[in-house]
DNA sequence: TGTACCTGGACAAAGCATGGACACAGTGGC
DNA sequence: GCCACTGTGTCCATGCTTTGTCCAGGTACA
């Protein structure tokens, strides 16, 4: 449906990446497009029309001319564009294994060092450093988690203060954002997926982990923290085009989750999927069965989860 | 229930998003939509009619013109905006650099659309870009301080929904911690500043400005979060061997905070300075006097009163 | 009486079209 | 090296259309 439609010049500028002003310059010197024309002579573009503009500009992009290109036909033009890109990829060679002279252990002993001293910036810095030698799933699994145990115990004990373990906290919660929100502007092929806690948790960082981990695995986490209701995450869900909405549980009342569980499934859109990630999973067997959820006991089997899920999704598109 | 319930343009504006001048202007000139009449000729707005308006904000946003759009079924409308969105998160990649205003009031408009829309990335995006055009004090002072307000007031409203403020939240906090505390080693020779809330808070931003804000100041702040006991405060500042302490009041249990301020005064280091922010300080008055707290009404004068302070440690150390 | 709403008219800002101009990077000749 | 030439993206002036906002005068309602 709605093949034909036009579209106006600003609509073309913006699904091509070009500037306005970009495009009828290449209509004036090149008739590179040629749009149809409204009774007020304005420009209207085809579909058609806008997918030549994008490629006019993966053609630009990879150092042609487009005095040259304006003249091709779209079947040369894609051609051509799939060639350059394609020898574009051969030129950066894929960086060699990266050697772990760097062992865990040697990490974990730092960070505590730093957490000691009560040093935010060193912390901060062993972990960073951790995660460029190591993978960055590695430095979750085996020097993060790990660590925040080793912390909240010691300070159950008595052996650290509560202040290391806020400390910890805070710069824990500071790189793991930063792990699952990098600086980098966010692939928008990515799909993206609504993290979300069911109830209210005052630990927010293992639902923070989740969203690393989405992230970790070509997703893109819309991450919203705990104790949000039911309906607010099934309207997250729909708004932000998520394909999948990871909940946690902790442990709780269960009936009370149960009940969450449900309404999630009722408000969010037909067939979306929702995963539960939560150690001990047993009292919801009932309602994860009834509604369909797929339960995730662990981060290992998410990452197989995830990517089947993806891949689901690439192919009812396709 | 109430599924065919009627609304004065009043609620139709505040729902869209548009103006009411805007919603009539598109009947009268375009009969973009076509509302019920009371008897007194008011008009009276269906869901329907709301959604389609929404559909209509939507596609002139994505920039298409209101005189194409009046015309077209709900359907077509519908589909329309889905590809546009859709087709404006694969571009990105392709417009880097954002043509678009770059005043404080650009950054705010840009801000809202990402949180309308679910969007952390881009929301994240728009703040490191504004800080780069900005400055990093004039962003927080201006952008995200009021930022944070509107959205806690339209969710009080019911303009927003809470999901929308906990992504807000959720993407401030990220982009706070890592402003707090960036990427580069600290520069060993700032002096360090625990910055703790002196009780239970559940909204730990204003704290976070405060560590931000000494950041900027040319500190390095131990950012240990709301809720801690005074003692646990005074060793961290000892152990950090941190130069001042800052501390936050919220609007609380006057007594309870007096107490913890007279605590920290006496397990903290003989002369170490506590600065205590506040809006309201004058129940402490008597407190602050009493044991010598510095009192910071706003972050304008916190600058001041810390870069004084960090001269006169400089000095009593050479 | 004050507020919210209606209508039609008016206006300023923004968007678009056109043609011209400018700045800058290559390119090749000298 | 310098210089002229060309191709290219961006900007500007001018004129037209579209669009958001404002205003005046009038109506309904508490």
């Amino acid at each position: 449906m709605a093949a034909d439609a036009l579209h106006p010049i600003q609509v073309a500028a913006r699904r091509s990446g070009l500037s306005v002003e970009t495009i009828r310059a290449w209509e004036r010197r090149h008739r590179a497009v040629k749009p149809r024309r409204a009774r007020n002579r304005r420009r209207l573009y085809r579909d058609a029309d806008i997918e030549r503009l994008r490629l006019l500009a993966r053609a630009t992009r990879a150092g042609r001319r487009i005095g040259e290109l304006a003249r091709l036909s779209a079947a040369r033009l894609a051609a051509m564009v799939e060639e350059d890109e394609q020898a574009a990829l051969l030129v950066p060679a894929a960086d060699p294994a990266r050697p772990r002279t760097e062992s865990v252990m040697g990490y974990f002993d730092e960070c505590l060092e730093a957490i000691d001293a009560l040093d935010p910036a060193l912390l901060a810095g062993t972990l960073r450093h951790a995660e460029k030698a190591l993978d960055e799933p590695v430095t979750q699994e085996e020097l993060i988690a790990p660590l925040l145990e080793h912390v909240r115990d010691e300070c159950r004990l008595g052996t650290m203060r509560m202040a290391h373990e806020r400390l910890t906290m805070s710069v824990l919660r500071g790189h793991m954002t930063r792990s699952a929100c990098p600086a980098e502007p966010a692939d928008g092929s990515a799909p993206r997926a609504v993290v979300a806690g069911l109830c209210m948790q005052a630990d927010d960082l293992p639902l923070l982990r989740l969203a690393v981990a989405a992230r970790a695995y070509g997703w893109h986490p819309v991450y919203l923290g705990a104790g949000l209701a039911a309906d607010e995450i099934a309207f997250a869900a729909e708004r932000a085009r998520a394909r999948c909405t990871l909940l946690s549980a902790e442990p709780a009342d269960d009936e009370l989750l149960a009940n969450e569980l449900r309404k999630i499934r009722r408000a969010a859109p037909a067939g979306h999927p929702l995963l539960l990630l939560g150690a001990n999973l047993d009292p919801f067997k009932a309602v994860i069965d009834d509604i369909g959820v797929v339960p995730v006991q662990e981060f290992a089997s998410l990452r197989l989860t995830l990517d089947r899920m993806r891949a689901a999704a690439a192919g009812a598109a396709a």
